[in-house]
DNA sequence: CCTTGACCTCGAGCTGACTTCAGCTCCCAC
DNA sequence: GTGGGAGCTGAAGTCAGCTCGAGGTCAAGG
């Protein structure tokens, strides 16, 4: 709990893998934060690298920071959260990625089945047909999970 | 082949699904192309529906506008495609759709591990641990498939 | 004290895939 | 021939999630 529990930004960088761009970004999104020096440099507490390991899961999963900030808003404020307050969070994100999995099995499907049966009509195929769009793809609403991004592909 | 067969974008917007503005765009961006009247409408062959219902999926799956005309540009020039040529095209996505499927249920294995073994500490958890990507995460390369994206999530 | 590398802020820029807007023009049914 | 819905253009805007650059400051070893 002394001071050099404190890590730099570099230090942060080193062990979460995010650039000092995206750190300082999250910081100002409201997804972590970090004390100053008296001269105005960020000094992170440890438990950050919990809170960026979640994040970068998160994102991996493709939900996005508006949610992942949301998630982390609810973890009790005050105290230092359990492994259980942690486990509870991904555990959330279970369901989603099951979603994502079906979908993409769906999806995948239909693409042998018109693969198959030769049915590119676009009058019966429901991988082809947008009228029947892919039978996941509700009204334009909802075809697959949200986004699946990945950070940088550079 | 006669004049009746021509399609104006509104006919398209209808069949397609596609807005108006995305046909647009897509002309632009070389995916698909229109004839125009003598006063400078589009006029779509029929053939468009086809290609308009291959970019959607292959928007689906989270192929990107690029990869997506660089596949038409494959198809034969002059001659209508046959079923063979959209099928070849199909086929070289299973392979996408299959990795991606893999890298998320690899993903949720490793949640799933996580959540039971109880193991957030960051020197040891293949998910939490940022020092070794999720296994499938490449050193900052290639964690999952490319972009996943949803066209609009309303 | 000095140097040097790590760090700071603020604002602009970028990618992808569109959407929106303003201000017109076309074309077909009546 | 005309009214009005359908269509046109080019430029600008949007959204997410950062990245980059300029121009300056901090802090620790020598």
């Amino acid at each position: 709990m002394d001071t050099h529990d404190l890590l730099t930004i570099g230090e942060v960088v080193d062990r979460s893998g995010f650039p000092h761009s995206a750190l300082r970004y999250y910081e100002r999104e409201g997804l972590v934060s970090a004390t100053r020096t008296s001269g105005g440099q960020r000094r992170y507490e440890r438990g950050v690298l919990r809170r960026l390991a979640f994040i970068r899961a998160a994102r991996a999963i493709g939900i996005g920071l508006d949610e992942v900030r949301e998630a982390l808003d609810r973890l009790p404020a005050g105290r230092t959260p359990t492994k259980a307050d942690w486990t509870r969070l991904s555990r959330s994100w279970r369901g989603r990625l099951d979603e994502q999995i079906e979908a993409l099995v769906a999806l995948r499907d239909g693409l042998d089945s018109c693969i198959g049966c030769g049915c590119l009509s676009l009058a019966r195929c429901r991988l082809w047909n947008p009228d029947d769009r892919i039978g996941v793809q509700g009204d334009g609403a909802r075809l697959l999970p949200p986004a699946l991004r990945r950070p940088a592909v550079g």
